[in-house]
DNA sequence: AGTGAAAGGGTAGGTAA
DNA sequence: TTACCTACCCTTTCACT
């Protein structure tokens, strides 16, 4: 993990279309070590997968929401339990004024509001607290 | 926006780097006409961008933290400086029990405690709660 | 760990059905 | 929209440094 290494992943982070020639020359590599460097990164794990970044808006999901979620036992399978819930995009156990943290994106306020319905079946869950996000002023990968 | 335009957002997500052969297989569509309609997704940006993703603990950033700003005004260029912080990641306006929900990576907490200095820094900001991850159960991309 | 070149496959663009 | 074709670029591999 050296200074090229973290070029090449940045690059990539902004747009993974770039050809291994492009990257090679952004590096001074050429483009078979660029590759070769690349392959390393992601056998390692530090790549994790190539992807495509979409406009959920544009899917029908205009709305999100975190979502507090207290509860008393959080081992087994809650985390699973959680994971069930399509809606639910990130969960995070957390130290702080809940148990878990939610990110839940939905079409509109009345799955959201189903959401929490099913949020709060999960064993163990005594209350949930949302917030709902107005706008998104920053959304980006960091380097 | 039918069927086959979202079974070929779903197969780029999972995996970017397949090819137009490989996803017009898939949705029993020509490689040309594949490529044509994520093509069309791309230019009405549906599909924003193709990137990596990265495991933030190999590069350093082994904490994750959520912080409520509260805040008194929050118009004109807050956005601008929170932005600015490159631990930021995410800062979403709020309804809710404060003004801004900042994602915020650090490498450790002395860091974190950095970031929550700068914060309080920017115009406006009258004091922050910081939520600190332990552990995420679920953190993936919406079909 | 990197270079350079060769071979194969995929991509992108055009045209016709 | 599909099918076909073509030119070109890129990926991938390998021997060599």
């Amino acid at each position: 993990m050296d200074e090229i290494d973290r070029m090449l992943i940045s690059l990539l982070q902004d747009d993974a279309t770039r050809s291994y020639a492009v990257l090679g020359k952004a590096v001074g590599l050429s483009s078979g070590a660029a590759h070769e460097r690349v392959r390393k990164l992601r056998e390692r794990g530090v790549i994790r997968r190539t992807t495509v970044e979409v406009d959920q808006a544009a899917l029908g999901r205009g709305v999100t929401a975190y979502v507090l979620v207290d509860g008393e036992s959080w081992m087994g399978d809650s985390g699973a339990a959680l994971a069930a819930i399509p809606e639910v995009e990130e969960a995070h156990v957390i130290a702080g004024p809940a148990s878990v943290l939610l990110k839940v994106r939905t079409g509109g306020t009345r799955d959201l509001q189903d959401v929490l319905r099913r949020v709060f079946q999960v064993e163990g869950v005594t209350g949930t607290r949302t917030i709902v996000v107005l706008d998104t002023l920053v959304d980006r990968a960091l380097k």
